[in-house]
RNA sequence: GGAGGAUUAGCUCAGUUGGUUAGAGCACUUGCCUUACAAGCAAGGGGUCAUAGGUUCGAGUCCUAUAUCCUCCACCA
């Protein structure tokens, strides 16, 4: 028996419990039936979850309960994504310490430690809200499995000569003190001072403006826009750079903006990219200024060993001093910053692994195509991230907690070994190659760089494919559906289409189902940071519970943020306490019922059985394009405008069979009942999976093939021809003496007379052997009808004069 | 600077390929204790669909501008 109320607390805990000891969620082998594998993104272990994570993960979730139910084989593996900076930085912030003034392997352990307890609290979070992923085919990026396919990937790009190592300039983060991707840059607004200098050309003064005089003493060029009327014939001059007196060229390029500071530009090595963009194209000096460790070069004249502030206010007082300076303005603008740490970045000249991806954009952006995206216009944002794409992708991090490059390096020659692959992994710093360089020698250095953590989550599929080893799981290639918010397109899902293409000449999968972001208000991201989640997942779920937190969710649209407000969860209770009564009602009407028995159907019960056919051919047509929230409202409007506020009403007097006035007419309502209730639960089950698993539990299980309702599928009702547009009318005759009744502030048991209804002949012939739904329900004493083109209703009033009727005539 | 999205009821949002009178939830008004549910039911009020043009027999929907907001990207000497 059901509850009066249902409590989720112990519900959800219990059906949880269910659906471990059953398996529901095994993937138990290949079998005959279509492999539904999904590549779900293994979160950052970078702190706190918060809602958005519950936001995205539970939208694709319910996509994967979907193909479940339609009997689909799932592999729904969960990964962690738990190497590289953003733990290192997690560590690093809650111990207090920094990674650099730790041994190694103690900061590593650190990590371990960490990244373990995180791992607990996001698996326990996530199970419960219901993620139906097989936990034992999980994965963690940093595990034996991850680091071998890794390093595996990264030995084949090395092989096809896609990976490879070169010393240029790099994006560096002086604060983390590593190289970083392009794809990692942030950019923030901040205040700072244009500093006009003047250089003297020829004995003549010019003035540039800089926001970094600190650079002055790499200065080795001076640019101009050759269209520049004031200064183009500067061109081909030469400028004394003040205070270190060198001179340096003066060059006419298109980039310089004429009406940016002054319209001349000093090129330093490196103050920022069109700096190392020109020390490229024009075969400039390189004068390295800045250390890794953001500090001035100790040869640098003046500001040697200062850091980059202090340098720039010592550059300013000697400028000043001198009578170069001729004047600071104040204003704000735009620098690049990392996003794991939020300090600037600087370019440095340093030696680094890349793969190469400017040379196969067209391939890239071919793949495109080759991909469902939901919705279609994410797709957008990935070409335009390919097409702009200006550096190759470095993945060489000098960090610490990551999978490590297989690679020593000659110490005589420098050439690069590689490992056999049956070695895999390796960890150059404690393994040494068991071979002979081709120059002869045997001693090797380590590199002691580790990969980005990108490098190794965009071979996620590959990891789920176990790519490369014995037991290669080859029908897990291209994988279903990925998922994960957007603003990962231009990482994960780029990084993992590169890989794909390059390791297996094919896209790693079909669908790629894009979620929004979940804002505090609107234009700001909830993070924790700026204390602005209002409740914690742990807090909302012992509050809310799963379902009503799903329900919620599911009412999304897919692709578009949204701004979480509690509030907005509450109104899921209202849906939880209907669906919970009316299956207290189902189990009434239904409990001495044999849901198997075969009963002829009344029409209006074979129109309720038709409308739930069709909305689950809706429901379906949706769910196919993963618009999860528009799925939802197909059942919402059959659930509770059809099923409950009509069709229960409707068939009330009959379930109850009070005196046996019905005879067997109550089984055919009782077999509708059951029989749709059923399919709602189904419907409803990937949105709020626990109370409709509870349900099924007490109304079906046993009744039913499947144990659980979660491992069960969809079983398509009949469809009588016919019979939806006649319950379209019947619900029309319903309406009208609904709003008979209202309009005469009557309660709706109140009695009416003689109903005078109207319908097309084939109308009538429906509603022969359901009159009687008809009279109980109106509480009319009795109904004549009669043949008419629309439907009509008159209800003849006592209180008006004769020949004066209400009259409602529709004709839908 | 470029791209994409948004702008619909007091609030939060739906609105398929252009097609009768633009929908839902919340809020509001009125009525109803009806043997699943008063956390409910029934009925109702409330909209110049951001603005200005245009295409069309017909525009919330398509086109062009404008305004405001959001997101992504670029620039950021």
């Amino acid at each position: 028996m059901l509850d009066k109320k249902y409590s989720f607390g112990s519900a959800e805990k219990e059906m949880q419990e269910l659906w471990n000891e059953k398996g529901a969620y095994k993937f138990k082998g290949v079998d005959d039936r279509k492999i539904y594998s999904v590549d779900t993104p293994p979160p950052t272990v970078s702190g706190k979850l918060h809602i958005g994570h519950i936001f995205s993960f539970t939208q694709a979730e319910m996509a994967v309960r979907y193909h479940r139910l339609l009997g689909e084989n799932v592999y729904y593996p969960f990964g962690f994504d738990d190497n590289g900076l953003p733990t290192e930085r997690l560590v690093e912030k809650e111990e207090g310490i920094f990674a650099k003034d730790l041994p190694r392997s103690e900061f590593i352990d650190k990590c371990n430690l960490t990244k373990d307890k995180y791992i607990k609290e996001f698996k326990d979070l996530f199970q419960r809200v219901g993620i139906s992923a097989d936990w034992d085919l999980g994965y963690d990026t940093i595990n034996e499995l991850s680091r071998k396919v890794s390093q595996r990937s990264f030995i084949d790009l090395v092989n096809k000569g896609k990976a490879y190592r070169k010393e240029m300039p790099v994006l560096w983060c002086p604060c983390c003190q590593t190289s970083i991707a392009q794809a990692e840059l942030d950019d923030k607004e901040i205040d700072s001072y244009f500093n006009y200098i003047n250089f003297d050309v020829e004995g003549k003064k010019i003035e540039i403006a800089t926001t970094r005089p600190e650079f002055l003493g790499g200065c080795v060029a001076i640019f101009v826009n050759p269209d520049d009327e004031r200064y183009k014939d500067l061109i081909g001059k030469e400028a004394t750079v003040p205070l270190y007196n060198n001179k340096v060229k003066i060059i006419g390029d298109s980039k310089v903006s004429m009406d940016k500071g002054t319209g001349i530009v000093m090129c330093c090595t490196f103050g920022d990219q069109t700096d190392m963009e020109w020390q490229k194209e024009y075969n400039l000096p390189i004068k390295k200024v800045i250390e890794p460790d953001g500090t001035i070069n100790k040869d640098v004249p003046i500001v040697g060993g200062m850091n980059t502030l202090d340098a720039r206010m010592k550059i300013v007082e000697e400028l000043n001093n001198k009578g170069l300076l001729v004047k600071s303005e104040k204003i704000k603008h735009t620098v690049n910053t990392h996003e794991r740490c939020g300090n600037e970045i600087e370019i440095i000249n340093s030696p680094q692994w890349y793969i190469d991806i400017l040379s196969i954009k067209d391939e890239l952006i071919k793949a495109a195509d080759e991909i469902n995206w939901h919705p279609e216009t994410m797709k957008k944002r990935y070409l335009d991230w390919v097409n702009n794409l200006k550096w190759d992708w470095c993945i060489s991090r000098q960090r610490y907690f990551g999978v490590p490059f297989p690679v020593w390096y000659c110490k005589e020659c420098g050439e690069v070994m590689i490992p056999d692959d049956k070695d895999l992994p390796v960890d150059p710093l404690k393994n040494v190659p068991n071979k002979t360089c081709k120059c002869g020698c045997k001693e090797f250095v380590p590199e002691s760089a580790v990969m980005d953590t990108w490098a190794t989550s965009s071979v996620s599929p590959l990891i789920n494919k176990k790519y490369g080893e014995s037991d290669e799981r080859d029908y897990l290639y291209p994988m279903s559906m990925r998922s994960h918010a957007h603003e990962i397109i231009r990482t994960w899902t780029f990084y993992s289409i590169v890989k794909g293409l390059y390791h297996l000449g094919q896209v790693p999968w079909k669908n790629l189902m894009i979620s929004g972001f979940v804002l505090a208000k609107k234009g700001e991201k909830i993070s924790k940071s700026k204390g602005n989640a209002k409740m914690s997942p742990n807090e909302l779920l012992d509050t809310y519970g799963a379902d009503m937190i799903r329900y919620w969710t599911s009412s999304n649209k897919l692709g578009t943020d949204t701004w979480f407000d509690p509030t907005d969860v509450e109104s899921s209770r209202r849906f939880m306490t209907k669906l919970w009564n009316s299956a207290r009602f189902v189990e009434m009407q239904t409990a001495n019922f044999d849901p198997n028995e075969e009963v002829e159907l009344t029409s209006i019960d074979k129109w309720i059985v038709s409308k739930c056919h069709e909305t689950f051919e809706r429901y379906k047509a949706q769910m196919d394009k993963y618009e999860i929230g528009m799925a939802r409202g197909e059942i919402d409007n059959f659930f509770w405008r059809d099923f409950c506020d009509y069709y229960l009403e409707i068939a009330k007097e009959r379930l109850y069979n009070q005196d046996n006035k019905y005879g067997d007419k109550q089984k055919s309502a009782q077999k509708a009942l059951s029989m749709v209730f059923l399919e709602v639960l189904k419907m409803y089950s990937p949105f709020v999976p626990h109370i409709t698993e509870k349900i099924y539990q007490e109304l079906y299980k046993g009744k039913e093939k499947g144990e659980t309702l979660c491992n069960s599928t969809y079983k398509e009702l009949p469809y009588y021809d016919g019979t939806v547009e006649f319950g379209e009318a019947v619900k029309d005759v319903v309406s009208t003496v609904r709003k008979y009744k209202t309009d005469r502030n009557q309660s709706m048991k109140e009695r009416i007379g003689i109903l005078n209804i109207g319908m097309t002949q084939e109308n009538l012939e429906f509603l022969k052997d359901s009159i009687m739904d008809i009279k109980s329900c109106t509480s009319a004493d009795d109904i004549n009808v009669s043949v008419s083109d629309e439907t009509t209703i008159n209800i003849p009033t006592p209180e008006v004069e004769k020949g004066q009727m209400l009259v409602k005539e529709t004709g839908k």
